[in-house]
DNA sequence: TGCCTTGTTCGAATTTTGCCGAACAATATG
DNA sequence: CATATTGTTCGGCAAAATTCGAACAAGGCA
């Protein structure tokens, strides 16, 4: 499998982050990324198929949350934090921070 | 025309702000209500035709991002800063930070 | 090679969302 | 009362997002 094309913070989009943002099943892949620092897709499947997880990372992908590194057979996922504070400041910090 | 309802920052939710605000026209709309504090209906629609803009009004107003008062036959809105910082502390500032 | 694991892609069904004209409601004003 | 102004509500339609099974791709390992 080829690398993913990972978006330039220059080109992140507000309206595609918030929208990637506004998704329970995606909030919370961001919220456990953000406590584990990095995991792969099945580490984050709860009780959706994969191919409805694999779509909600790219959305997340597409939109400069989350970078995927792939390693063999995984695709190891962590939040972009610098990139997206870089751009957005204060913007994932203050999601991450909502008990 | 009664007033409306507008929800308790308690029962603001995340996912609902988030969307509410994950479309440019609303976008345009909240950064509009940032600039001038409080302005009618008729003073925020551009090419957009009544309706739609009374519905984008309304996905703002039911997540919590604006409150609407009545004064005559006008509607005023103006965002609701104080109470979605309490519960969601620093959100939309970043989200107005953005230029 | 054969098999298992991990995750993507495809295709189709369902749901949600946005859009806009037309009709309506409420208030103000002549 | 008649009319104009301000926005909402309704209904249908179009576009977009979500969901998920099934098939596929790629790597690791016996």
């Amino acid at each position: 499998m080829a690398a993913y094309d990972h978006p330039a913070p220059a080109t992140f989009e507000l309206t595609l982050v918030l929208r990637a943002l506004a998704d329970p099943a995606r909030l919370e892949i961001v919220r456990h990324l953000a406590r584990v620092g990095e995991a792969n897709c099945a580490t984050l499947i709860g009780t959706r198929p994969k191919s409805s997880m694999s779509h909600h990372f790219q959305v997340l992908r597409d939109s400069g949350i989350l970078r995927t590194r792939i390693e063999g057979v995984q695709h190891r996922n962590s939040l972009r934090r610098e990139e997206l504070d870089t751009r957005f400041p204060g913007l994932l910090t203050a999601v991450l921070n909502v008990p």
